[in-house]
RNA sequence: GGGCCGUUAGCUCAAUGGUAGAGCAGUAGGCUUUUAACCUAUUGGUUGAAGGUUCGAGUCCUUCACGGCCCA
């Protein structure tokens, strides 16, 4: 028995059909270097049918004075092979695929016979020029081919491609190569990640990293994963949020910061919902939650103009036209509630037995150690934010609900706060920011009281940052974004699993 | 966590409780402008796993695993 299990077991699944590309590989091997690694490239599939794809400016008679050659490298995607010459499809680093016409007589010796033993997934070398076929595709008339990868799994079918869900996640790899339009979605998230960073860097942001692992975990209300450093023997924590860290930098005086990475929450997966995740987050000091709306419509007016293939700021999703041009609208949370549930009038709203019994009505969960502030946003998720379709400001959140936001002067009860959402989803979270150490003293108190009484999710005391915060941190506001969330939106994915190259999935069964 | 649906050849899919099949891919042969190339021949299965009912189970029942969708 192997000592470390976790580590797989040999191939079980060797088939036939891997079994007779092994063996070719175990000729190659003999026949010289079996993987080789000097082929160079000169050009890539995107670009030539980009630069000579207009098939009236570029015939045949014009690419052949052109006369140039050009060496590409990608995969057999399909052959058809006519006897004593071959037409292949290679897609490349590009993502684009190319036709190579082969003709033995254009070949060095032994090229062609060589070539009818290679597979379909094979990555192989052309050097060749460009021609047009007698249907009008653009293709490269081959004067030397080699291969350069030997491929021993098969490729799905050409025609229906890879559908099975679970197989395009696990191997993503095989979905890349055979499901164009994923590639495009992870392309898109790119670009879109970039656009972020462009933005906040233009607006004098520095992008900062603070740490993963924490002591303490703090700054949402999530459970967090538990880990263990060996050296030391000590739990440690993998962060649900960076807040309180990046919070620290405003008190040691980086009073724009911003964050793009990883946080991890220990629950639930779904289609909205991955263990580990991409957050947005950045802090602004000598800003309030105003700051923070203003902001944020202009991120989103300029990231959405930016992105390829929208017109006029309006991007559809999943069957809905949302315009992310203008200004969005807002609305306040009690609002919004008494808007919705004809029960309930302005002055119910801080009645937690008067909010218990209108959840009760609609069925919907309420607990027993739950305020008033609870429930109200308990009656908010459930009546009114599927509804929020279009991009839409949702502002005054109860204190209950908010441990990290700085009070409304009017109201102490509310939090001066909004949400962004979007086809029904919070997109972002943002506050003007407690800055009044012996407040948020009181605050972590009744999160650590809410834990003793059960509440899992519930926020511990955190004393480094009460310390941090009786320095002196600067009036500010934050904001956080769900990158994943936003990337969802604006590829048109149903599911997060779409969004992310690698989804949490349960491990494969052994044998 | 609950409900519904799914898991059959490498891939995409069929198969009234009664002989597990097709297309593509593969293999062998033919074919020097094809493009889901074409023509001929042909290989390939622990039907997700384990039990049960039955003369007989891919199909019915139970449990489990994994996935999808919806709900919490």
């Amino acid at each position: 028995m192997t000592h470390n299990e976790q580590n797989q077991t040999p191939e079980v699944d060797e088939n036939r059909l891997i079994a007779e590309r092994r063996e070719k590989l175990h000729a190659l091997r003999g026949q010289g270097e079996a993987f080789p690694n000097d082929f160079r490239v000169t050009a890539d599939a995107a670009t030539l049918l980009e630069r000579f794809g207009d098939a009236e400016r570029w015939d045949q008679e014009t690419l052949e004075s052109h006369d140039e050659q050009y060496r590409l490298a990608g995969r057999i995607l399909s052959r058809r092979i006519m006897g004593k010459a071959s037409f292949v499809h290679i897609q490349d680093s590009s993502g684009a695929r190319i036709q190579l016409y082969l003709r033995r007589d254009d070949l060095p010796e032994g090229v062609y016979q060589a070539f009818k033993q290679w597979d379909i997934g094979d990555i192989v070398g052309v050097t060749g020029t460009l021609m047009r076929t007698r249907t009008g595709e653009l293709s490269i008339q081959a004067s030397d081919l080699k291969l350069l990868t030997k491929s021993l799994r098969p490729l799905p079918e050409k025609w229906h491609g890879l559908s099975d869900q679970e197989t395009r996640y696990r191997q993503r790899y095989v979905d890349l190569i055979v499901n164009p339009e994923v590639r495009d979605t992870f392309v898109r998230r790119s670009l879109i990640i970039r656009a972020i960073r462009h933005f906040f860097d233009d607006q004098g942001f520095l992008e900062v990293e603070t740490p993963m692992m924490h002591h303490i975990p703090g700054g949402a209300t999530a459970r967090p994963f538990v880990t263990h450093h060996n050296a030391l023997d000590l739990d440690l924590y993998l962060r649900v949020a960076p807040e309180l860290h990046l919070k620290r930098l405003l008190v040691g005086g980086l009073e724009k910061v911003y964050e793009i990475n990883r946080n991890f929450r220990n629950e639930g997966v779904s289609t909205r919902h991955n263990p580990e995740f991409t957050m947005l987050e950045f802090y602004w000091a000598h800003a309030d939650y105003n700051d923070l709306i203003r902001l944020t419509q202009s991120l989103f007016n300029q990231l959405i103009d930016d992105l390829p293939g929208v017109s006029g700021g309006r991007v559809e999703y999943q069957g809905e036209i949302i315009d992310f041009s203008g200004d969005y609208d807002r609305i306040e949370v009690v609002d919004a509630v008494i808007e919705h549930y004809d029960e309930l009038s302005r002055e119910d709203i801080k009645d937690a037995d008067k909010l218990r019994a209108v959840c009760r009505k609609h069925d919907i969960h309420a607990e027993d150690g739950w305020g008033w502030g609870r429930l109200l946003m308990e009656l908010f998720e459930a009546g009114v934010e599927r509804r929020l379709i279009q991009p839409t400001f949702v502002t005054q959140y109860p204190i209950e609900v908010s441990p990290l936001s700085r009070r409304n002067e009017k109201d102490p009860d509310f939090a001066d706060r909004f949400e962004l959402i979007i086809a029904g989803r919070e997109i972002a979270n943002g506050f003007s920011e407690l800055n009044d150490p012996e407040d948020q003293a009181e605050r972590f108190q009744a999160q650590v009281e809410a834990r003793d009484a059960g509440d899992a999710e519930a926020m511990h005391f955190d004393q480094d940052y009460i310390r941090a915060l009786e320095y002196g941190m600067p009036p500010a506001a934050g904001e956080g974004i769900g990158i994943d969330r936003l990337v969802m939106l604006l590829t048109d994915s149903a599911s997060i699993r779409d969004v992310l190259l690698f989804p949490y999935l349960r491990p494969e069964a052994t044998e």
